[in-house]
RNA sequence: GGGGCCGUAGCUCAGUUGGGAGAGCGUCUGGUUUGCAACCAGAAGGUAGCGGGUUCGAACCCCGUCGGCUCCA
């Protein structure tokens, strides 16, 4: 352990401000009297411990569960190792320990809204854990943490109590494990008496230990078949090995050793599967030691600090429990709230030092001050939690919330102090509380992103959103922040953690630190403009509550706010106090309710139908070397859980099942390629293979009886023989997608990454037999100039023919490690790989036989061409670094190939966009749907081009149609019939916009490569440039003869008591023309009522306007248009003083306009104006 | 997965029973003027995201689609 007396300048001042936020506590790096160890010394000790107890050290796995979608962040230290305990994985080792990064938020387990409140709850935390995977059990894992925890790190024995499993008796209601908050709550009455008495209960034989589990164990004095005095009859029995072994294998006080409830002290990951007892230590943090009636009751002065589960039944769909062969341990402690208990004992405080006290956080905390000036942190607490008897939860680490806050808790909050011996006032206690959420999020954050999460509006993503926010918020808040500042931060937990998270520096190709800063800089800001766009909108909910509602915001504005502009309630709160208005809280949170209620009852039921296989293997290495496949069906199940070997149900056509077969041939879905589709023909029946899936290690077929019955095998025993067949039209063109996408990969690296700027990641893929997807990051949607240079190269490859190398067979796979040092690799960031991994590598051997074989063939094929030379040639794995490898393709890939790339016959991308920020997705197609799209690209192109040189074209067809005349001796056209052609122009233009919008509309589903699909764009767009200057010009001249002829109408227009009256038909333009011209009229006149109507292919259209002195004398131009569009078969109307309308009988125009007339004479000669 | 909102000039956004596409800033031109977001006059700039539908008429109503914001699960 480094400890120096001596501290570097650098180092000293970070030193100096944590020790002062440690008070008591003495930085163990520049004090020679060293108080503590520190935060990183606890996890190495732990580490170090299990090591020498012959664990393996697995590294955490990402906080990020990319290959679990139904988990959104890891959130035990067992995440990883389900596979394990479900039995679909072998252990690599039978003994491993960790430190698991976890965040709980978002989804079961949702911490967000309390952190910062309090001390204890964190939305990141490390989980420190030792692993048995039918290994060693109970003694050992309890002997070890017993000891590691009072020999090693000299924790006061008399401070620990250990509980075990009490059994469950008959009759008694069990409540699963791993409930919601409500259920946590539930059991926080429920056997505290009895409890209580098992602590006084002399521990000394058998018979009295019995004795008083019998009255305890279950919490629960209601059940009848509880009797102190009779045999108990168990649903399930008292862990009375784990109660004994403590007893024996540790010399912890026999009255610490307290039985509990199936809900504390009994495991259950789901419904089904492993589950065990499981035996909690905690520690008593009285200063009187005299918390022992508070074991296990939520209380703050007794918690839990290490959770040891024994994983040894199985509980079945029938809820019957089997025990495991394999028995395993799985045990998780919270390594801040054991950094606060060790460093809290270190400065004579336990106790009364919190996790944030630790230096996991004072580092944080002191660049916080710096970064925004904030007056330095006192660890005060609000008032609330400070008075509240609050509750930690004590199952492996699991803090949920106490009771669910409000969140106008925080500006309730009166002035108490923690621990600090000073009185803190309000405005403190929000800063303290800004500092733990600031500090917190700002590591769960770095870490979410450091493992590839990207803050979005959904899912996970959204979590991490809502995080940042809720941290800028009280920044901007309580710390005055304006600006980004969160990303300024980052460095310092980088600086902390970065030694034993690696991944902190060392992903995303070393420019993690940037990358996060980045990420979180663009959100910060994008939350500020949120913020604003708010403030704005809340100045106008405060101006209507001010002038209409007695300074009361209504509940409605203040919920659109939050649901529809994402302005945080708090924050309206906030502003409404300081312009002395309230808010309708209670409506608001009525309509918030009314929300939540809507989502929920219109989702749909999540379906989690991960199958995890029958427990036996498929072997499926045929998928790369055969079609078909003799193979005989060990399981066939249906949805409803029937089974063809163990019901006596026959399946007939149309039913659906689960197939798993001894071997297949079928590619399972899997590393971004689709499962294979085709057919399992049994004796007289035939089953579709809809889908093909992984299932733990064996293979599903998801299959469709399509002809025939399917007998059970119930009597028989038989289980019939397949042949199996893979659709090659399915997989053919998949295999060539496949292939392709390696290229494509390669190419993209190629042009944008050495060739171009920045670091091109693959960040997901998608083969099937239609296309390859492929999403990569990258900044700027690529240029033409960069998809013609992609596609040429993966064309140049194609045509180059290559060899495609990979491994038929597993014991051809290479190591991990070796083929790692390949340069040239392309692997995804983030994913998994086993120790033996698969290469597929394009137009170079990998290993020396590949390179032997290949020279064989290459020299045999030259001797047959007749030059006798040797052919020597290089492999990857002999000299993995050579540079020279970069300009080939090699990937860990499980997927299946062509073996030549001539196979893929053709290549184009045929669309390009962004998907996220900083990631695109480009889509490219091979094989024959390459080949159509390239046809079908030629024809459309041919087709705009012609479309954009109408009179070239022209020209050309009367050229040639000459040339072929005047072959056969007939006279040539004259000059001027090309000229008579050019005339003719005039049409083809106004056919030219239905032809543009006709090729448009067949370019949008048509399936083209992408370069075609933008020069047609190009060209189309310069067409409709040019359609549209000519359109102007035809409304030019339309308005130029509109103006003539009511100019002409005006001249003899007559004038009616004052009002001139301009009735009349004009040349056919557009309805703007027709409103300039009634304009003009109305400028030119005193009064005005003007009526002008046009025909243009065959529909009337009407205008009519008056001038404000006509309308006043009551000529309303709506009513004229009432009037007049019907007698045109029409209708029409508008405002007083300007009206359209319309109608389809252009026959009826002349009447119509003389009614017109009249309608004018009527209104204006009743006037008294009239003389 | 469900809900709310937005998409109008280069930018920020207005625009109600469906009836004339606007403002501010920016750009350009001219004038005025030595100063920090100068002033005056004028001009250019719009497939109203895209595609359908209803209607005599759609920025506005309806349906679909794409993109963005946002809340909830």
């Amino acid at each position: 352990m480094p400890r120096t007396s001596a501290c570097l300048p650098t180092h000293r001042r970070a030193c100096d401000a944590a020790c002062q936020a440690w008070r008591r506590v003495e930085c163990p790096r520049h004090s020679s009297k060293v108080p503590g160890m520190t935060s990183r010394e606890i996890r190495r000790q732990f580490i170090d411990f299990f090591v020498s107890q012959g664990h393996a050290f697995v590294p955490s796995s990402p906080v990020v569960p990319l290959d679990d979608p139904t988990l959104m962040f890891t959130n035990a230290g067992m995440n990883q190792f389900k596979p394990i305990f479900l039995g679909s994985e072998r252990p690599a080792h039978p003994r491993v320990a960790n430190s698991q990064k976890c965040i709980r938020a978002g989804g079961k387990h949702n911490d967000l809204d309390d952190v910062g409140h309090d001390t204890y709850h964190h939305t990141f935390f490390e989980m420190l854990g030792n692993w048995s995977f039918g290994d060693y059990f109970k003694k050992e894992a309890i002997e070890w943490a017993w000891e590691l925890l009072t020999k090693v790190w000299g924790i006061d024995k008399s401070r620990l109590h250990a509980t075990y499993f009490g059994g469950l008796a008959k009759g008694t209601e069990a409540r699963r494990h791993g409930g919601t908050q409500e259920q946590s709550r539930d059991r926080e009455g429920a056997g505290s008496e009895p409890r209580a008495s098992a602590r006084a209960a002399p521990a000394g034989n058998e018979a009295s230990k019995r004795r008083s589990d019998e009255g305890t164990a279950i919490g629960n004095r209601q059940s009848p078949t509880v009797n102190r005095q009779s045999e108990i009859e168990w649903d399930l029995e008292p862990d009375y090995e784990a109660r004994d072994l403590w007893a024996s294998v540790t010399d912890i006080d026999p009255s610490h050793i307290h039985p509990g409830s199936m809900k504390d002290n009994f495991w259950e990951m789901g419904d089904t599967g492993p589950c065990g007892p499981c035996s909690e230590i905690h520690i008593d943090l009285t200063p009187d030691k005299s918390g022992a009636p508070l074991v296990n009751k939520g209380d703050a002065r007794v918690i839990e600090i290490w959770n040891l589960v024994f994983i040894q039944f199985n509980r079945g769909a029938d809820g019957a429990l089997t025990p495991l062969p394999a028995k395993h341990v799985d045990t998780g402690m919270g390594f801040e709230r054991l950094c606060a208990v060790l460093q809290g004992m270190a400065a004579g405080r336990l106790g009364a030092f919190s996790n944030y006290d630790t230096d996991v956080f004072t580092p944080i905390f002191e660049a916080i001050r710096k970064r925004t000036g904030a007056p330095e942190y006192t660890g005060s607490l609000p008032e609330a939690i400070q008075n509240s008897e609050f509750r930690i939860e004590n199952s492996d680490g699991a803090i949920p919330a106490p009771e669910r806050r409000s969140n106008r808790t925080a500006f309730e909050l009166g002035p108490l102090p923690y621990g600090r011996g000073s009185v803190s006032t309000h405005d403190q206690i929000m800063i303290d509380v800004s500092y733990r959420v600031i500090a917190d999020h700002l590591r769960c954050l770095t870490f979410a992103l450091t493992d590839g999460a990207i803050p979005s509006n959904e899912g996970r993503g959204y979590v991490l959103r809502r995080i940042l926010r809720r941290a800028v918020r009280y920044g901007r808040q309580y710390l005055n922040m304006h600006e980004p500042f969160l990303c300024d931060l980052v460095p310092t937990v980088v600086e902390h953690m970065g030694d034993v998270f690696p991944e902190l520096r060392t992903a995303h190709n070393g420019r993690n630190v940037q990358r996060v800063q980045e990420l979180i800089r663009d959100e910060e800001a994008s939350f500020l403009s949120t913020l604003d766009r708010g403030i704005r909108l809340f100045n106008e909910a405060a101006e209507l509550a001010r002038t209409r509602h007695h300074g009361r915001i209504s509940g409605a504005d203040a919920f659109k706010l939050h649901d529809t502009y994402g302005f945080p309630i708090d924050l309206t709160e906030l502003m409404a106090e300081e312009e002395g208005l309230t808010i309708d809280i209670g409506e608001y949170e009525r309509l918030m309710e009314e929300a939540r209620g809507r989502a929920k009852s219109t989702s749909k039921k999540f379906i989690a139908q991960k199958s995890w296989g029958p427990g036996h293997t498929t072997d499926d290495i045929f998928k790369y070397t055969h079609l078909e496949l003799e193979a005989e069906i060990r399981t066939c199940t249906t949805d409803d859980g029937f089974n063809c070997a163990f019901d006596t149900i026959d399946l007939t056509p149309g039913d659906e099942c689960e197939v798993h077969l001894n071997r297949t041939c079928f590619y399972a879905e899997q590393g971004g390629q689709v499962g294979d589709r085709g057919y399992l023909n049994g004796p007289g029946w035939v089953m579709e293979v809809l889908d093909t899936l992984i299932a733990g290690e064996s293979v599903a077929h998801r299959c469709r009886v399509s002809r025939g019955t399917v007998p059970n095998w119930f009597k028989s025993g038989a289980p019939p023989r397949v042949l199996a067949v893979v659709s090659d039209g399915f997989r053919v063109p998949t295999m060539q997608n496949h292939t392709a996408t390696h290229i494509l990969n390669w190419a993209l690296r190629e042009v944008l990454e050495i060739h171009g700027s920045g670091k091109v990641d693959q960040k997901g893929s998608l083969v099937d037999p239609e296309k390859t997807r492929f999403d990569f990051s990258h900044n700027a949607s690529l240029t033409e100039e960069e998809i013609a240079r992609i596609e040429d190269l993966c064309a140049e490859r194609i045509r180059a023919g290559l060899p495609v190398y990979a491994a038929m067979r597993e014991e051809d796979f290479v190591d991990q490690k070796a083929a790692r040092q390949i340069n040239t690799l392309r692997a995804v960031f983030g994913e998994k790989y086993p120790d033996k991994v698969r290469v597929v590598s394009i137009g170079v051997p990998i290993t020396e036989e590949d390179a032997r074989q290949a020279a064989a063939l290459k020299s045999a094929r030259a001797e047959a061409r007749g030059s006798g030379e040797a052919v020597e040639l290089d492999w990857l794995l002999k000299s993995p670094a050579d540079p020279k490898w970069m300009q080939y393709s090699v990937e860990f890939c499980g997927g299946t190939h062509v073996k030549n790339t001539a196979e893929i016959e053709a290549f184009t991308l045929i669309s390009e966009e962004g998907v996220a920020k900083g990631v695109r997705r480009v889509v490219g197609i091979s094989g024959d749907a390459a080949k159509r799209a390239l046809a079908l690209g030629d024809e459309l192109l041919a087709e705009a081009k012609a479309l954009s040189e109408p009179r070239a074209s022209a020209r050309a067809a009367t050229a040639a149609r000459n040339a072929s005349e005047s072959s056969r001796g007939l006279k040539p056209a004259a000059p001027d019939a090309v000229d008579a052609i050019d005339n003719r122009q005039s049409s083809i233009d106004s056919s030219l916009a239905d032809r543009v919008a006709a090729l448009q509309k067949r370019l949008a589903d048509a399936i083209i490569p992408l370069r075609v699909r933008h020069q047609i764009r190009d060209i189309l767009a310069e067409a409709q440039k040019t359609l549209k200057e000519s359109e102007k010009a035809a409304a030019k001249d339309a308005g130029a003869a509109v103006m003539g002829r009511v100019a002409a109408l005006l001249a003899e227009a007559r004038t009616v008591s004052g009002v001139t009256v301009v009735v009349g038909e004009v040349p056919a333009a557009p309805v703007d023309a027709l409103r300039t011209a009634i304009d003009w009229v109305r400028n030119k006149t005193a009064a005005s009522a003007v009526l002008l109507a046009c025909v243009d292919e065959g529909k009337v259209t009407l205008l009519a306007g008056m001038s404000k002195a006509a309308v006043d004398r009551g000529l309303k131009a709506g009513d004229l248009i009432k009037e007049i569009a019907p007698l045109v078969g029409g209708k029409g109307g508008g405002r007083p003083d300007m009206a359209q309308g319309g109608g389809t009988d252009a026959t009826r125009l002349r009447s119509a306009l003389a009614e017109a007339a009249q309608w004018m004479d009527r209104r204006t000669g009743g006037t008294p104006a009239e003389v």
